[in-house]
DNA sequence: ACCTGAACACCGTTCAAGT
DNA sequence: ACCTGAACACCGTTCAAGT
């Protein structure tokens, strides 16, 4: 028999669960949602579909577990000096920009509230609110507030960029179809046939900071 | 051959897009998400699978247009005296109860951005902040700031409905899972371990309308 | 302990055939 | 024009068997 070495006699391509996740985000990035599948990720790890089951429990497990891979790289420190609205300016920056690259993330963060990244993600609006001074029966209000909308663009951006080809690069706040919109009957869509022409070049980013401004402008107002 | 009446002798039970759609709806309600099958569709309109396909595209079709049917209920004529802010949340209460009642509208919603219910609640918040003397310029953040934070909220609350037994009544804004809160390590989390009291016991309807009267705020606080 | 891959139960969707 | 239901291609998941 040959001789092996006591500690590091793992096999290079071994299965591993951070293998399997990672991969399944490229999987998802290339193909969207629909492109996660056991038998293309097993072909990809060169294994079977069962090997992955060893790993991981099943699909709604290894879908939370990229999720949170994705949102766990958007946690920065956070610079020094920063007012709290800063700060929550830029974990809602950091979050558009991640559902901007991965649309995907958008449509499954909401399903896993209560996973790790999104723990974290409130834990620290959740902070930022109480540097704001906002009295402690506010708190939770205030909070939950910021993270809901920004899970309602993530969950839109999804949504927009799963009617598009996936591959595509487009993110967009609300539907986006200003060409759909402007043909809307202004008789009966009044406001939006009107808004319909701001739609057509605005800026995503700034468009989803004009709605956390809005929110925090409605935190400080407080009585 | 049987004479047979001009105008009516179509089968009473005769298939409809109308009839698949509130079938759809009724097995959505029943068994969650997951309910909704082609062959349980057909099953309950005894007649075969195929049949549905003469007048829904696809799945994604049904499940739109189930969505639609439910939330298209929840626009209401609207009281004649009421200030715009009262119009506002009133609209989104009718939303909130329509996804207590039907939990997986609220993971639907978001994935039909350009359909026409959703195209008609942006249309009402839309005049609702025209009426409240935002300007031009700031009417299309404001308005589409409400409809995110009811989206993010309505697939917080989908969410939470995937996790339990379908069937049960459980909503809630975020998670919802105080006890799991509890349990965190106040070290690592010290603002969820601080509010997680005032998750256990708070009414879901007030903390959503918690989450619009800050975002009325905003709107309203501009410069 | 970890991996393999055939097999199972179930999908959405199509389509030739019927009325 | 509308319905039927078998058939197709594809899933997620399991599990006996291997190493």
């Amino acid at each position: 028999m040959a001789t092996r070495a006591r500690n590091t006699d793992r096999r290079e391509d071994a299965l591993s669960r951070d293998r399997i996740v990672a991969a399944a985000v490229e999987l998802l990035d290339a193909a969207g949602e629909g492109g996660l599948t056991f038998r293309a990720l097993s072909a990809r790890l060169r294994t079977g579909p069962g090997a992955i089951y060893w790993h991981v429990a099943n699909k709604g497990e290894l879908l939370g577990a990229a999720t949170d891979a994705v949102l766990a790289g958007t946690l920065l420190p956070g610079a020094p000096g920063q007012t709290p609205e800063q700060a929550i300016r830029e974990i809602a920056l950091g979050l558009f920009d991640a559902i901007d690259e991965h649309a995907w993330v958008g449509g499954q963060m909401s399903r896993v509230a209560s996973q790790s990244a999104t723990l974290r993600i409130f834990e620290r609006i959740g902070r930022q609110v109480q540097a704001l001074g906002v009295p402690d029966e506010g708190q939770f209000h205030a909070a939950s507030a910021v993270l809901n909308y920004i899970l309602g663009v993530a969950g839109q951006n999804a949504a927009n960029a799963r009617t598009q080809a996936p591959g595509t690069n487009r993110t967009d706040v609300l539907g986006a179809e200003s060409a759909i919109w402007e043909r809307l009957d202004p008789a009966e869509y009044p406001f939006i046939h009107t808004v319909a022409g701001q739609l057509r070049d605005h800026d995503d980013r700034e468009q989803f900071l004009a709605g956390i401004d809005l929110i925090l402008k409605g935190i400080a107002s407080r009585p």
